[in-house]
DNA sequence: CAGTAGACCTGATCGC
DNA sequence: TGCGATCAGGTCTACT
């Protein structure tokens, strides 16, 4: 569910709230949402307790917190509590009487102390994810190939080891379009399928490949081999401008599944041109948006902008 | 190797 | 009211 922008509104909400406390408890309602983590929850539970979060860092909709060991313990290799929140999750920051809150789709709560306890108090942070295709675990971080920050939010040359094979975001300084738009005309797929695809290019889902693929006027089903250069760009260009005017607003939200760590919702599904909007008039032409089925799942296209090409092989 | 269908979950909504 | 089918913002795995 959450894209980029949505994440990296959750990742700026932990930035502000959690970074700098410390571990104190970790309760797992339900095994399956760290089943990505190696130790089962009993050692996803030993490997948080007493460590400080070290900052909160992003790379496509992937969500880190870098663990700082506790001072005197014995360290192993540097370690991130990582997040994805597949299609339904949500990290809250609850303090107070807002602890009290448990949402009847709570997975994970990791209970937090900060230093300056006058000015915070308890605080969680809980995971709710109602599909349960989201996860939380405990990774090692590795280095990255090319020695550049992993990701937005820290400066470490290192991701978890999950996060290996996804590449750079359209957000992030260290991408390089030009490589993405080689990589892109590689492939021998059609077009949305390779904005989706996140060794890629990352943070791209369903929405913002619709709304990109529309700006850019280009057909989900366009062979990728026959995209020109400038085509491409152009498209690379719509998804980041897409994705950024997302995140001035707080991101998309049709519903309060998606919520920043606060619970509030964003207001860009106002600003959708043709997501979820069949039988809607397109905003540039007003030829009616129609809906198609694709890897199962759907694709909106304005019929008269973003023509099928008539040699495509999807 | 690259590309693709299916699996993994829960809940809301719609038509009968 | 109940029941089944369908839909939902993602990614990993196991095929071809």
């Amino acid at each position: 569910m959450p894209e980029l922008p949505e994440v990296e509104t959750v990742r700026d909400g932990l930035a502000r709230h959690v970074v700098g406390a410390r571990v104190v408890d970790v309760e797992v309602l339900r095994d399956y949402s760290v089943r990505r983590h190696e130790g089962g929850p009993a050692g996803f539970r030993d490997e948080l307790l007493g460590q400080r979060l070290g900052a909160a860092v992003r790379r496509g909709k992937f969500l880190w917190l870098p663990l700082e060991p506790a001072a005197g313990s014995v360290d192993g290799p540097a370690a991130a509590l990582l997040a994805h929140l597949g299609m339904s999750g949500q990290l809250l920051v609850r303090s107070g009487v807002a602890l009290a809150d448990r949402s009847p789709h709570l997975r994970v709560r990791v209970v937090l102390e900060h230093d300056d306890r006058t000015a915070y108090g308890a605080q969680a942070l809980d995971f709710v994810d109602q599909r349960t295709f989201g996860h939380l675990s405990v990774q090692d971080l590795v280095p990255t190939p090319d020695g550049a920050p992993g990701g937005l939010g820290s400066d470490l040359a290192a991701v978890p080891a999950p996060v290996a094979h996804i590449g750079r975001d359209l957000l992030d300084p260290s991408l390089r379009r030009d490589d993405v738009v080689d990589a892109i005309r590689r492939r021998r797929t059609g077009v949305k399928r390779a904005l989706l695809d996140q060794t890629v290019v990352s943070g791209v889902g369903n929405i913002y490949a619709d709304e990109a693929l529309w700006r850019a006027r280009l057909h989900y089903a366009r062979a990728t081999d026959t995209l020109r250069r400038p085509e491409a760009h152009r498209l690379l260009d719509a998804a980041a401008e897409v994705m950024t005017e997302a995140l001035a607003q707080g991101g998309t939200s049709f519903d309060a599944l998606y919520v920043n760590v606060n619970g509030q919702s964003g207001y860009f599904s106002r600003s959708l041109a043709v997501y979820g909007q069949e039988g809607e008039p397109c905003p540039r032409c007003g030829t009616l948006v129609r809906r198609d089925e694709f890897m199962n799942r759907s694709s909106y296209t304005c019929p008269r902008c973003q023509p099928r090409p008539r040699n495509g092989r999807w």
